[in-house]
RNA sequence: GCGGGUGUAGCUCAGUUGGUUAGAGCGCCGGCCUGUCACGCCGGAGGCCGCGGGUUCAAGUCCCGUCACUCGCGCCA
């Protein structure tokens, strides 16, 4: 017999009765009725019950052990009765009868509970993250992501692409998010990076032929936590594809996600090809890059109607090159004022100047807007707007980029609390044709306002003789639900076309020569036509998972301030290390109060 | 860096307009219990009410500061 499992602890049934086995894994439950001790026999695979009687082989054994200690039972396949067959579990027809038990590891009390599902604070959580992936939720969702990750993998490889590695040091790169780095005890004074992304090592990919490349990505930014984006490292399908337009990357990815929610969900999903949006209509019509499509509301622009309202501060706004937009909330009408109010104050919170609204009560509306605008121009916006005799309508005002961010805010916000999302579907959509260039708020110069390698639409030509704030570039994002699960574009693979790029962007030939060396020196040589993309692994499985937080679906995350609660990470390093690094600390100052650190 | 929320037993939470000895469930420890599967019953231990300061005759409760966790803003080519 072998030494811990003749078998898992889902696999034992009916016809396994009177057979001797030998089962391993943690104690569950206990259930403990003097004489007669019931323990929840639990391993990966499932739970069993072991029976232990008092006077028969180990039973003193097992009776003082705690719950989560280790075992092996060993013992004869009995049938239950038929009142006592537990339905619920896949074993419930027989249990075990333990003769010996062998203890393999003895568990202390724990700091937190693995049986039930009750919620239990993250830092404990992180701290003992290993108790905490033993309970059922979170086993289960790691269990997904890896089955989502073998599917990917096998959806990509079926399709022609190859998988490849690329490097984890490498050199940090001018653009984009703050790098992790790594000092060299080589070269005093320098520093690899973390890659952000293998952005360049899958362009070079196609510099040097591979056609269709594939990767789950290990990703090191230096940027602060939000519930969807763990501080540190998160993980990406990064693909690129050479000789492709648009369309055939977007027509490569779309069955890949398509058939991967499938088959991971019930919900209904977006049958391919998925709806393209473009970038300025996305920012009026949902106030977002990522729109949830989810949500029926649309905002529409309503300025023309308050040229020489009654109601002047709109009248004013517009005269003066503001916006109005309007987002209807339908059957707010039926809500109380409050609601209204509370919207208001909620926008003013978040700083704008204020969330005006019309409450439409019966087919009368209300509200100072309303009351001030004019009996007939009301109307009239009602009718524009097609609102409903018991509906509602929010005005944001301000600048363009202002007036459509809260419009956005607020259709969600509003979506949200009118139930307005429908919660059974994944809803695709790609966001297309994103700006090149950017004015930057602070300095008024041109910005890269995404890549800077990706291929402007109408390339050179485009680049010599239109306004840089009008040149869109072959650049996409995939949102799902609202969630931006990545980004990519064509590239941009002719070395005029970027110096060019560059040189609107502020930068000289001998800056890109300089900080983009490999990429550029590259693209003299030969380079194919390519494109690709690179969606988030953990956000596509947070979606699948039903999980409001990415760290739900993330082995070992680090907490909000990027520290590693089990591991203690980031942790100091002795003098020796740091010399042999050649680097000197230069500490920022001790706060007086700052309590000291468990 | 900034704003919101939370912080009471190992865990989940209750704690009234400030008022006597801060409670419950789960867990833990002890006892009883031979068909449970959230087993049951009896008993017990366990509290710097995050920390510091203030107001007050009196603070878990009010005020200020601070720390921790979290959500958001900034950041994220």
């Amino acid at each position: 017999m072998h030494a811990y499992r003749t078998h898992d602890c889902s696999q034992l049934t009916k016809a396994d009765v009177g057979g001797e086995v030998r089962l391993s894994g943690w104690i569950h439950r206990k259930r403990d009725h003097g004489g007669l001790l019931f323990v929840d026999l639990r391993d990966h695979y499932g739970i069993t019950q072991v029976v232990a009687e008092e006077g028969e082989g180990d039973f003193a054994v097992l009776d003082a052990l705690r719950v989560e200690s280790v075992v092996t039972v060993t013992g004869k396949v009995v049938a239950r009765s038929d009142e006592t067959v537990n339905a619920d579990l896949p074993t419930g027809a027989i249990e075990v009868r333990a003769a010996t038990v062998s203890v393999e590891s003895r568990a202390e009390e724990l700091p937190m509970p693995v049986f039930g599902d009750a919620e239990y604070p993250e830092d404990i959580r992180l701290k003992y993250r290993y108790l905490d992936l033993r309970r059922t939720k979170m086993h289960q969702n790691i269990m997904l992501r890896s089955n989502v990750i073998s599917s990917i993998r096998r959806r990509m490889t079926d399709q022609g692409f190859q998988e490849l590695q690329t490097p984890i040091l490498t050199a940090s790169s001018p653009e984009g998010a703050r790098d992790y780095l790594v000092p060299s005890r080589v070269h005093p004074g320098k520093f690899y990076a973390l890659p952000q992304a293998p952005q360049m090592f899958k362009q070079l990919l196609m510099v040097a032929g591979f056609d269709k490349y594939f990767q789950i990505a290990p990703c090191f930014r230096d940027e602060d936590a939000r519930a969807d984006r763990s501080p540190g490292e998160f993980y990406q399908l990064d693909f690129e594809m050479s000789f492709v337009t648009q369309d055939d990357v977007f027509a490569t990815i779309e069955p890949v996600l398509e058939n991967v929610f499938r088959e991971f969900s019930d919900k209904k999903v977006t049958a391919a090809p998925f709806p393209r949006i473009p970038y300025r209509e996305a920012m009026l019509k949902y106030g977002s890059d990522k729109p949830d499509l989810r949500n029926p509301i649309m905002i529409s622009d309503v300025g023309d109607h308050f040229v020489g309202s009654g109601f002047g501060l709109f009248a004013k706004m517009v005269e003066t090159g503001n916006v109005v937009r309007a987002i209807p909330a339908p059957g707010a009408g039926a809500k109380s004022r409050k609601f209204f109010d509370e919207m208001n104050d909620w926008a003013r919170g978040e700083g704008h100047a204020g969330l005006g609204y019309i409450k439409i009560t019966d087919g009368v509306p209300g509200g100072p807007i309303a009351k001030n605008h004019g009996e007939d121009a009301t109307a009239k916006l009602i009718d524009a707007l097609g609102l409903q005799e018991n509906d509602g309508v929010f005005f944001a005002a301000g600048a363009p980029d202002e007036a459509a961010k809260l419009a956005g805010q607020a259709r969600i916000r509003i979506g949200e609390a009118l139930e307005l999302i429908d919660q059974d579907r994944f809803d695709f959509c790609w966001i297309v044709d994103f700006p090149m260039f950017e004015k930057d708020e602070d300095t008024g110069k041109i910005i890269f306002s995404h890549n800077p390698f990706s291929m402007p639409q109408g390339e050179l030509d485009a680049l010599e003789t239109k306004d840089p704030l009008d040149i869109l570039a072959w650049q996409y994002d995939i949102v799902c639900n609202g969630v931006e699960l990545s980004s990519g574009a064509i590239r941009n693979h002719r070395p005029d076309i970027m110096y060019k790029a560059f040189e609107i962007a502020g930068y000289t030939q001998a800056d890109v020569d300089r900080d983009f060396a490999g990429m550029i020196g590259a693209f003299k040589y030969g380079a194919p036509p390519h494109g690709g993309s690179a969606p988030g692994i953990d956000r596509i499985v947070m979606l699948l998972a039903d999980e409001p937080n990415i760290r739900e679906v993330v082995l070992f995350p680090m907490n909000q301030k990027a520290e590693d609660l089990m591991m203690n990470a980031p942790s100091p390093v002795d003098e020796r290390q740091l010399r042999e690094l050649h680097l000197k600390l230069n500490l920022p100052k001790a706060k007086a109060n700052d309590a000291p650190k468990t």
